[in-house]
DNA sequence: TGACACCTCA
């Protein structure tokens, strides 16, 4: 063999294997990782060696289906073999290790490296940076990014700065963010829409829609086109404080500029529509995005599913399934969870069980989700010895219950006057999580005030607090009714002050519940006090509390302040 | 895409 042909030959399998790493990149199911050690062992084998580079690029994509221990053990495994590490495999290797939670050996490698004469590029400080965010670090994620620019060892790229402002909006702060990408713009590595969308995202998860489309229309303005990343956060947060109208016509002013709408984006409304109760909507946008030539997938069709069942349409819901078979739209577990729960809600038990049972037959697992549903329904209609059955078989079949699991339980014992039983239960209940949960000490506290053991539940509400638990809005309002219960209104007026003073601000339930106690007690002034502080607040009274004000019109006498509240409910409602 | 606990019982 002569040289060329030698060449030649190994031109050739340096092809064939970047073909096959290639396919391995872009396939999916089982085997996938399989196959990829397999072919890593065949590259061992081969003599001489394929080079560094193909070893990178297949761990990558080990990496890339998140088999990080796996990607490690083929790097040792590397080493072993005499193969040289680059900065590219020492990298890897880091943002492994970051991945499974250990940062702190990332930075080992780091120093590793120093010594080794290797010199650290931007993409490690990045990964370090990035493992420092996922370990929730993110103040010092900052503080390495602070140090990089400083030091001036690095310049950032766009790629560092994403990490950043990432972690920062991870974390709620999104001003700081912000001002990260302020700072990008006055220096010479411009934003592009991914760092502008993760902050207008940002924004509008701290309902600031507002500052959110101000924040698009800067972007724009800038000269960066959105895409429809960017469009999809700010639809979904306009739909998440209602505004879906206007969602509806950013939707459409997308497709002037050129950009095409997903499913994802319909579907955003065709679930906020549905959440809403406008299911009319709903199916208006699912008219219009096949219209589009766009076809509703599976998750559209569930949030329709989901809209009509929050009307009480059953046979809405029902029929929708058929649509979707119709379309060759497999429904899947998700889909007939939100069924079942429909069922449940209308105490139609025996639809839930019979579906619950189906479901399994076709060969689909009940997930916890779907078990909790069922739980509640047996509860809801009275089958509390069916739910612990139930509950007993979940765990048998390996579905293991989680905190809702221990809510819907607790509850459903306590409403079918097992509120012994349900405290029995808790007491036995090992995990930490689960003990120390606010949410089924209120839910035992509102059960044993509800069979009228006040003092019970005023020990229970004394535990939680010497366990230093943080009391939250329902655990307040429950003790608020709890007190007035007893004829303790001014108790209860001093915890209503105490949960403010906490940082837990008062809802429109807690409100009207004390609010109520006040009026049956007939003490105008103090309820009169409360019901302009509830006003204030935004919150408005439901239809009991506005009957009982009603009711007082004939001595309050004409130009009483209650006459004055009651006018300005009225403007609210 | 799906699940939980606070009010309204005359």
């Amino acid at each position: 063999m002569n040289c060329t042909t030698l060449l030649r030959l190994r031109y050739y399998t340096t092809y064939h294997l970047n073909q096959r790493i290639l396919q391995l990149k872009n396939a999916s199911g089982p085997t996938k990782v399989d196959d990829a050690l397999q072919l890593f062992d065949e590259m061992l084998q081969r003599q001489p060696p394929p080079s560094i580079f193909q070893f990178t690029k297949l761990i990558s994509v080990i990496v890339k289906m998140k088999q990080y221990s796996t990607a490690l053990m083929l790097i040792k495994q590397m080493k072993l073999m005499g193969i040289p590490a680059n900065i590219y495999i020492i990298n890897i290797s880091i943002n492994c290790h970051c991945r499974l939670n250990q940062v702190a050996y990332g930075f080992t490698l780091l120093a590793t490296i120093f010594k080794q004469g290797h010199p650290p590029n931007l993409a490690t400080y990045s990964t370090l940076i990035h493992g420092l965010v996922l370990a929730d670090r993110v103040f010092e994620a900052v503080e390495l990014f602070k140090k990089l620019l400083r030091e001036k060892v690095c310049e950032p790229d766009q790629i560092t700065f994403g990490i950043v402002i990432n972690g920062l909006c991870k974390v709620g702060h999104t001003s700081k963010a912000l001002e990260l990408l302020r700072y990008m713009e006055s220096g010479s590595c411009k934003p592009d829409v991914v760092q502008y969308s993760a902050v207008i995202d940002s924004l509008c998860k701290d309902r600031m829609v507002d500052n959110a489309l101000e924040l698009f229309s800067h972007m724009t303005e800038k000269g960066v086109l959105a895409n429809i990343i960017a469009y999809n956060a700010l639809i979904q947060g306009l739909c998440n404080f209602g505004r879906e109208t206007e969602a509806a016509k950013i939707l459409m002013g997308m497709e002037e500029k050129g950009i095409s709408p997903g499913v994802d984006t319909f579907t955003i409304l065709v679930d906020s529509f549905c959440k809403k109760g406008c299911v009319k909507d709903a199916e208006l946008a699912v008219q219009a995005m096949v219209r589009r030539g766009l076809h509703p997938n599976v998750i559209t069709y569930s949030a329709l599913i989901d809209g009509y069942c929050l009307r009480g349409e059953i046979e809405e819901a029902e029929n929708v399934i058929d649509r979707m078979m119709e379309q060759d739209i497999v429904p899947n577990i998700i889909t007939y969870s939100i069924l079942i729960n429909g069922y449940c809600k209308k105490k139609q038990i025996d639809k839930a069980r019979h579906l619950f049972q189906e479901i399994q037959d076709k060969g689909l697992i009940p997930d916890v989700i779907t078990y909790n549903i069922m739980l509640q329904g047996l509860f809801l209609s009275g089958h509390p010895a069916t739910a612990i059955e139930l509950f007993n078989k979940m765990q048998e079949t390996g579905q293991a219950p989680n905190i809702y699991t221990y809510r819907i339980l607790l509850h459903g014992m306590c409403k079918n006057s097992q509120c012994y039983d349900a405290l029995a239960l808790f007491r036995s209940l090992e995990s930490k999580e689960l003990m120390e949960d606010v949410g089924l000490y209120s839910i035992l506290i509102d059960g044993y005030s509800k069979c009228g053991k006040h003092d019970l539940a005023m020990d229970l509400f004394d535990e939680l607090c010497v366990k230093g638990l943080k009391p939250n809005v329902r655990t307040y309002t429950v003790m608020i009714s709890v007190l007035c219960q007893q004829g303790l209104l001014g108790k209860a007026k001093d915890l209503l002050r105490k949960m403010d003073e906490n940082g837990c601000l008062p809802d429109s339930v807690t409100y009207n519940v004390i609010v109520q106690e006040f009026l049956k007690e007939k003490a105008f002034q103090e309820a009169e006090i409360l019901l302009e502080e509830m006003i204030s607040r935004g919150f408005s009274t439901d239809s009991t509390t506005f009957e009982m004000l009603l009711n007082q019109i004939p001595s309050t006498g004409q130009d009483s302040p209650m006459q004055t509240i009651i006018q300005k409910l009225i403007n609210i409602k």
